[in-house]
This record gives structure tokens, C-alpha cells and sequence, in this order.
DNA sequence: GAGAATATTCGACATTTGTCGAACATGCAA
DNA sequence: TTGCATGTTCGACAAATGTCGAATATTCTC
């Protein structure tokens, strides 16, 4: 009954491109590339072509999924946003704090100076999750 | 009197290798080339050659610094430790979670799932980072 | 049906990273 | 003096990423 404690350790890894390209994605699939591009006008200045050719690579990848409507092509995210953020924090975890997440906390509250507000929203947030687990799964 | 909220944005970044031969040169410097690929041996099978020419490119983006002693070459680390962790940090939060602080926070007590010791832990930390903030900034 | 709009295909090229091996240099021990 | 043991230099190569442009295909609309 004990629930699966392995952790995916094959998560999705995102490159800088990609993760522009995903987020977009996620908010529109299925969506083409035309309108990816459009959308990123704003902060990338990216021809169409350099758009379709990432999604390309990353359908080749499984990160996409293309689906095909006639002449069109509709893209679908393959990963959910929740396993692209767990896997970028897994990583920087490991490489900055050989994965151990305790040190990363203290470290973020020591060095990276959090602002009173975001102390009170913190403490908030651990209270609230300090009770359910209360009475259950210590380790 | 305003403190310098800018923060600079230009935090070195460290790619996988980078940062297992990052790692050793802290514990060691000033360390030669050969020391770091035998203090990774146990981890990385890395040939002497492969360690020697990512360091020579880490100097050269200044992320090492050579002391060249006749003979020998010494590394030392141009960027702190804090640096790296903090680099790579805010990376992760700006690639997936725009950079928000607290979205994150809540992410990683959600899905993360921290144990009841870690939460324990984290609420020591906040409670004692808050006392240094209480009275002044609020923000 | 012809031309404008849209898309898709493909091949290309520059950089960055990961990884070495071979050739050459040098200082110390036998 | 001769040679290992160590180092350093350099050039290479493959794969991954970032970026396109040109050629080609499809549609839609007059």
C-alpha cells in the first residue's frame, strides 16, 4: 500500500527556447505554430520558421504531439506544465543543492532575502500544509 | 538611500559539467586540473583531457581563474558559490514560474510534497528569518 | 482559374557542450 | 642521462541548440 516514493527521475528537461514555446502552448493548445509565434512577438523576436523548427525538434522529443488537420498542423503539449516545473526544480536542486531540499531553503531565505510579505504568504502556506500531514507520514 | 533593488541579472550561469568541476575547485582551490579529475573519478568517468579542456573554457569565460606556477597550472574559482546556487535559482524560477516567488513556494509544499520533518524545518527558518525583518521593510 | 495568404518541408550554419587523443614539455628519480 | 610521471596544447568530432531562408504545397477568395 505504501505509495510509489520513486520519483520519476526522467522528467522533462526544457530547454530556454522551449519553455517560452510550451507555456505558450499550454495556454492555447492545440494551437499552431503561426499563432505560437504570434504570441511570442512580443518577447521573442523569432521568424515563423525558427518557431516551427524548435516545436519540430520538440515533437521529435515527446515534449509536443502534432496532430493533423488537413493542411494544418495543431500542436499539443505532451508534458504537463506540473512535471516541467517539477523537473526544473529537481534539477537545480540536485546541481546547486546536490538535491537536498532543506539547505535550498535556507539558503533562499538567507541569501536571496525574501520580503517580509513573502515571509507571512510562506508561513501561511507551511501551516496550512503542516496540517495535513499532521498525524500521518512523518519521514 | 534607497538600496540597489537591481539585481544583477547577469549571474553566471553553469552547465552540468560545470558544476561538478565547479563543486570540487571549491573544496580545493587552488587546485590543479588533475586533482579535480581524480576527485571525480568515483562520479564522473571523465578522461583527464575532457576535465582539463572544460576548465580552460570555464577560465576562459571567467568563471576560473589560472595561477600558473613554472610548470603547473592552478585553478581558483572567479564566482562564489552563493553565486552559482543563486544563478541557478533564479533561473529555475524565472523559467517556470516567471520568476514569482510565492507561486513557486506554493508549488513545492503542493506538488513537491515536503515531509512533515522538512516542513518543521522550513517554519524554523521562516520563523527565525522573520524576526530580522520584523520592523523594517515591508514591501 | 489565378494570385494572395498561409503552412510545411528541408537543408543550412554558427555556437555551445561534451569528450577525447596525440604530440610535446618538464622536472625528478635511478 | 635517460625516462617515467605529470602537465599542457591543440585540434577534432558529434550532438544539441538557436536561427533562418528558400522552395514547395494548400487554401481561399475574386
Amino acid at each position: 500500500m505504501a505509495r510509489p516514493k520513486v520519483i520519476d527521475q526522467t522528467k522533462p528537461e526544457l530547454t530556454e527556447a522551449e519553455w517560452a514555446i510550451m507555456k505558450v502552448v499550454w495556454e492555447n493548445e492545440p494551437c499552431a505554430a503561426g499563432t505560437v509565434q504570434e504570441a511570442l512577438t512580443k518577447s521573442k523576436d523569432w521568424a515563423y520558421s525558427t518557431v516551427k523548427t524548435t516545436m519540430d525538434r520538440m515533437s521529435g522529443k515527446g515534449l509536443l504531439e502534432i496532430t493533423k488537420i488537413r493542411n494544418l498542423q495543431l500542436f499539443s503539449s505532451m508534458i504537463s506544465q506540473e512535471d516541467a516545473k517539477k523537473g526544473e526544480f529537481r534539477k537545480m536542486l540536485k546541481r546547486a543543492f546536490d538535491g537536498a531540499l532543506t539547505p535550498m531553503m535556507q539558503f533562499l531565505i538567507e541569501e536571496e532575502g525574501l520580503s517580509k510579505g513573502e515571509l507571512t504568504q510562506l508561513r501561511k502556506f507551511v501551516d496550512k500544509a503542516g496540517q495535513n500531514k499532521n498525524g500521518r507520514n512523518g519521514k
